[in-house]
DNA sequence: TCGATCCACTTACGGATGTACGTGAAGAAA
DNA sequence: TTTCTTCACGTACATCCGTAAGTGGATCGA
């Protein structure tokens, strides 16, 4: 298992917008991003270019702009990151953040109802 | 609402402490934190001054040593620091994040049911 | 009482991070 | 072909972060 450095907070936003787009440039992705956030664009490359410096994500040359693609599943960094956040907010328990999650209004009745579902899907496996 | 500087992964852990024991010196901190966890007591020390100047903790001196306690409440830190991860890892969508919980298979079963009861409770209102 | 020890505090420092300016090549305009 | 504009890239830099070594006073044992 290659232990890579952890995602920055900003990082992580420019790499959300990738795994979105599954491949693209510099100036995609930059446009891609939420209209509030504004990010200037040499900003989005050097974000890009740490994430390669990481192993997150790979650049191929095309003339001579890059492409960038992940090369971590977003499952993986999900995993690490929500599980590092876990342990050194929560220590290490999981329930609390779900208790929060749900008690802060922030999920809609079809959500609740969606995640209802989830939790028989797998209380019959 | 005045705006703190955001917490440090490593300001996170000693702040996490120090919302359990409500008030302590840095030695009990450093004494409370998980064995495996080994941190210097002056990191810790670090910590709680940092924690200091951003305004989450404040500093009571007795003798010498400085008694510490949470001056910002620990629901409110989580409400903010998972906000901004929501933003940045699934923007701004909190039911992938749920999903991965539940489906990350680090809840036991025991823990699925307290989650189903917490939905319950929120339908009926 | 005087050196050895303990303890709390402050200072330090290399590396990570957020953010953007400077540079040079490719293409458009004159 | 000369100049202007556009773009992509690398460089830069102030700040933040993780981590600990240095300092000076209080305490204990001889």
């Amino acid at each position: 298992m290659p232990e890579r450095p952890a995602l920055s907070k900003g990082e992580m936003e420019v790499a959300r917008i990738l795994w979105e787009l599954k491949k693209a440039t510099v100036r995609e992705v930059h446009a891609a991003l939420p209209p509030q956030r504004r990010m200037d664009f040499a900003t989005v490359q050097t974000y890009l270019r740490r994430l390669d410096a990481k192993g997150y994500v790979k650049a191929d040359l095309d003339g001579r702009t890059r492409v960038y693609a992940p090369k971590v599943r977003a499952a993986t960094v999900i995993r690490e990151t929500v599980g590092d956040l876990v342990d050194r907010l929560f220590g290490g328990k999981t329930l609390p953040l779900m208790r929060h999650l749900i008690e802060d209004g922030r999920v809609s009745d079809e959500e609740l109802a969606e995640l209802r579902q989830m939790i028989d899907r797998l209380d019959d496996k």
